[in-house]
RNA sequence: CGGGAUGUAGCGCAGUUCGGUAGCGCACACGGCUGGGGGCCGUGGGGUCGCAGGUUCAAAUCCUGUCAUCCCGACCA
């Protein structure tokens, strides 16, 4: 297992050459860390905002745009949120730049032109945006607040990895105000809720709600819940979150309001995330041998045509006998591609579409036409059938839905597959370092274990699952009692 | 910031031990044959060898410095 497993970590990078490339804008420059998202793979971006995006508004929310600059001041409101960040902070000095007398045609800071007070590149928004809602909010009757913003944040973390820790990433925060304690936790837990839907049900990934524990939670969280997914070399991988952050942030910035019963009461807050991340979540959990796997809701092309033919006559005549297929395609609103492109060989472009992740192929020749047949192909099991002309939008509503549900099925059991428990620690110790996976075993509760753990074994509390029944036992590490079983794995 | 490795054409690499005219594969351009799985043959273009200094008649190669990248730690969505 774990060769093939290496195998493919080392295959991360070529996959993700068809989606993104590291930024490489100039030499010495630290622009390091960032990535320039190609079309294709903006475009499968894109589909998971528009999907999303939904599922935000259907329940009840709206889509605001707060600015990327955060002054100092505001920033260190909320102590535990600034201290979390500190360490991790873009900071902006100085607006101007002039020209540089003992070096013509280059440019130097203006040093007349520092800030009186520093801007800090949001790498959240909480500040900004309870400073905000400082002054929307009087009475019971402006809540809830339920907003959502897309956008940017900066992170200048010490080591980056494309796609799952980029200095610069997108994403989308929520961030809510609510009137009581019950409402900000359950709206935490419908998110969180809603991520799990969309994590399966749209990427076909599937995932493990959760709590973290202290030392995972969010700076300034009283909880995190989150989704936990498994990739296929046996990490775990964080693939979002949603706090509920208590009075924490109301507190800071100062926001009350009048209650029903007259009384002046500081609001409850949630805010949760994703991010590209997801698209690297993607990547890892389905791609093989050949490339990049796309789930069909979010293929940017669901179905690629490819002619084959001699000559131009043969090519007119292979257009002429599918171009019903193209016209129900565009009715159905199935995204389609008639690679027409004469520069490249069949055989190329079956090869293109395959990295390319394209979940359904369809070729037609002169064969085809005689036959009145079509070769339909799957990219999620590589198989090929020859099928009637007639049966073809049968077979591509078929293709749609069952390759979404095999790709999560697959996924699936390799996931629980990849779930053990552990009842002692040297059972932990061996399955961490030789299995992978999640282990599942008892933890007495206290930061001071999983520390220990964490430095002898490399494995973190992912999360302690919220599904699952609990189940009395004691520590593995310790040995004192425990309350149920959490979930370890190497994380990225 | 600690430990390890690497920087040579757009990409992937050889050449460095032992100094002597800059190489290979892919990609790119042109021509032809091809066309139901990354096809074949021929021709061609493209490189301040990361940067700076030193040793030498001569440096990709030796020495010093420096910058960057990758991997492993600390940090993290």
């Amino acid at each position: 297992m774990s060769k093939k497993l290496t195998k493919r970590e080392e295959d991360y990078s070529k996959w993700y050459n068809e989606l993104v490339v590291k930024a490489d804008l100039a030499e010495n420059s630290s622009v390091r860390g960032c990535m320039v998202i190609k079309p294709y793979g903006y475009a499968i971006w894109e589909k998971m905002q528009n999907q999303l995006d939904q599922m935000f508004k259907d329940t009840g929310h709206q889509n605001a745009y707060f600015p990327l600059f955060v002054p100092k001041s505001l920033f260190e409101a909320e102590e535990k949120n600034a201290e979390g960040f500190a360490k991790e902070c873009a900071i902006v000095t100085h607006y101007r730049l002039k020209n540089d007398i003992k070096n013509p045609g280059k440019l130097i800071v203006d040093e007349k032109a520092k800030l009186e007070e520093e801007l800090i590149v949001r790498p959240t928004s909480e500040a900004v945006i309870w400073n905000t809602y400082k002054k929307w909010i009087q009475s019971y009757r402006d809540l809830p607040i339920l907003i959502n913003q897309w956008a940017n944040v900066v992170r200048w973390e010490m080591r980056t990895r494309l796609f799952l820790r980029t200095a610069e990433f997108l994403w989308q925060e929520g961030h809510t105000a609510h009137e009581t304690k019950k409402e900000a936790i359950n709206e935490a837990i419908l998110i969180n809720d809603l991520y799990a839907d969309f994590a399966e049900k749209h990427m076909g990934i599937p995932v493990i709600k959760g709590l973290k524990s202290d030392s995972e939670k969010f700076a300034g969280a009283e909880e995190t819940y989150c989704i936990e997914a498994l990739m296929q070399d046996g990490k775990s991988l964080q693939a979002g979150t949603s706090h509920f952050l208590g009075q924490n942030f109301a507190k800071a910035f100062d926001v009350k309001f009048a209650s029903k019963d007259g009384n002046l009461d500081y609001v409850w807050a949630t805010s949760w995330g994703v991010s590209t991340r997801l698209m690297g979540a993607l990547v890892m959990t389905h791609s093989d041998d050949n490339g990049l796997v796309l789930p069909p809701k979010l293929a940017p092309i669901q179905v690629v045509i490819i002619p084959i033919y001699k000559s131009i006559e043969e090519f007119n005549a292979v257009q002429t006998y599918i171009e019903p297929i193209i016209d129900k395609l565009k009715s159905k609103e199935i995204s389609f591609l008639f690679d027409k492109r004469d520069t490249y060989k069949p055989g190329f472009k079956f090869n293109e579409h395959e990295m390319k992740g394209v979940p359904i192929r369809i070729v037609a020749g002169p064969k085809d036409i005689e036959n009145s047949s079509l070769e339909i192909f799957r990219r999620d099991k590589m198989e090929k059938e020859l099928i009637n002309f007639d049966d073809v939008f049968s077979k591509i509503d078929f293709l749609i839905t069952d390759i979404q549900n095999n790709l999560f099925e697959k996924a699936q059991s390799f996931t629980n597959s990849n779930i053990r428990n552990a009842y002692t620690y040297e059972e932990f110790k061996d399955l961490i370092k030789n299995k992978g996976g999640f282990v599942s075993a008892h933890w007495d509760g206290t930061v001071e274990t999983e520390e220990k753990i964490k430095k002898e074994t490399k494995a973190t509390i992912r999360c302690i699952p919220i599904d699952k029944v609990k189940e009395k036992g004691s520590c593995i590490y310790s040995k004192k009692p425990s309350k149920q079983r959490v979930l370890f794995a190497k994380a990225y």
